[in-house]
DNA sequence: TGTACATCAGTGAACGCGCGTTCACTGATGTAC
DNA sequence: TGTACATCAGTGAACGCGCGTTCACTGATGTAC
């Protein structure tokens, strides 16, 4: 087995992780699952992790690169704009809130995170971060901040909604306050 | 032992749990955990509550009944606008994002009920539709789901923050945009 | 080129532990006579 | 009023189970001679 294979298996156990983490939480994910979803046994784990809250946020930050690789691999401010849109559009979709271990790391796990281990808060907030400076328009990173918040709680509101009517009003709602916080922005 | 004892316990379960479930989340919180707070050992539980699931969706109520009280209660049109703006500055304040025990129950929990069974996610859901009807300054449904999410996003945010300096500059500028969305909201 | 050996990713049994839940029991209370 | 009995909230030992983690082992690979 060369090194290479090592980074592949180590990479499909951390994409595996990435996907069931959001999808049914950190503390309701075993190993076990993740191991089984990468296709080997719970025992080999250790050669690629030191612990499971290590793969936690290993996992997360994978997933958080994932998701911000369109707007921060931007060539030109026009193509920037351009996959800018396409995130918001797509964050407020429906896919969105029905595919969750493709969606948003910040809105399937933030809550997990800040209860979490420091390090775990840690990578939370630089997502976080990451996000925000993509999203804001101007100078003002307050911006980012405020459109990050409200889509991120749309989607957590939209996930608790019993039918999908619901649920899209629910976006609705939130793309209404995004269109205001991305025209009306002070300064 | 009278019937009014037994509902007195019933309720100190039921507000410890809501407490701990908020500060903690429901996975990383036991049973034992909960009686314990109450002064109780874990054996008498069953004697309250069918399971654990059970504990979890009756907690997350209380809580959401104690942070709507003021708002809900008001005797008068001028209480109720006096109450909203308290709700809104306290939830929107570091007290808040330090405070998960006392904090709104959906920014502590929305994650972990929209993936448990599906009574759980239904009283999520029923949360969010009191709250954001509570919000709301007009007709419009959506401005108060708008406000809720970003109120909600917003203290997530924040609590994953490092510092207290960084918090604050998310709780601001989730207040800027509940400002925005309060004054310029269409229709 | 062929052989002996070290390495180490992956296996699967085993570990101790804490969980949710059950249960026999206790002892204080309310009721019947 | 006093006595016998039923009820049941709360106790704490016990249950089976799945978890995170460890470990002896396997067998394929890379290296040394």
């Amino acid at each position: 087995m060369s090194e290479a294979e090592k980074r592949k298996t180590h990479e499909r156990i951390l994409e595996q992780a990435a996907r069931i983490f959001r999808e049914k939480g950190t503390e309701t994910t075993s190993v076990s699952d993740v191991m089984q979803a990468a296709g080997l046994t719970h025992g080999g784990f250790y050669r690629h992790f030191k612990s499971k809250d290590d793969l936690v946020v290993a996992a997360f930050r994978n997933a958080v690169d994932g998701v911000l690789a369109d707007m921060e691999d931007a060539a030109s401010d026009e193509e920037r704009e351009k996959a800018r849109e396409a995130y918001i559009d797509t964050y407020l979709s429906m896919c969105h809130v029905d595919n969750r271990p493709e969606g948003c790391p910040l809105a399937a796990l933030a809550g997990n995170l800040s209860r979490g281990p420091q390090d775990a808060r840690a990578a939370g907030f630089q997502a976080s971060e990451r996000v925000s400076d993509q999203l804001r328009e101007g100078p003002d990173t307050g911006q980012g901040v405020a459109l990050l918040a409200l889509m991120l709680g749309t989607v957590t509101l939209a996930r608790l909604a019993e039918t999908k009517d619901t649920a899209q009003s629910i976006l609705d709602a939130g793309r209404a306050g995004v269109d205001l916080i991305r025209s009306e922005w002070p300064g």
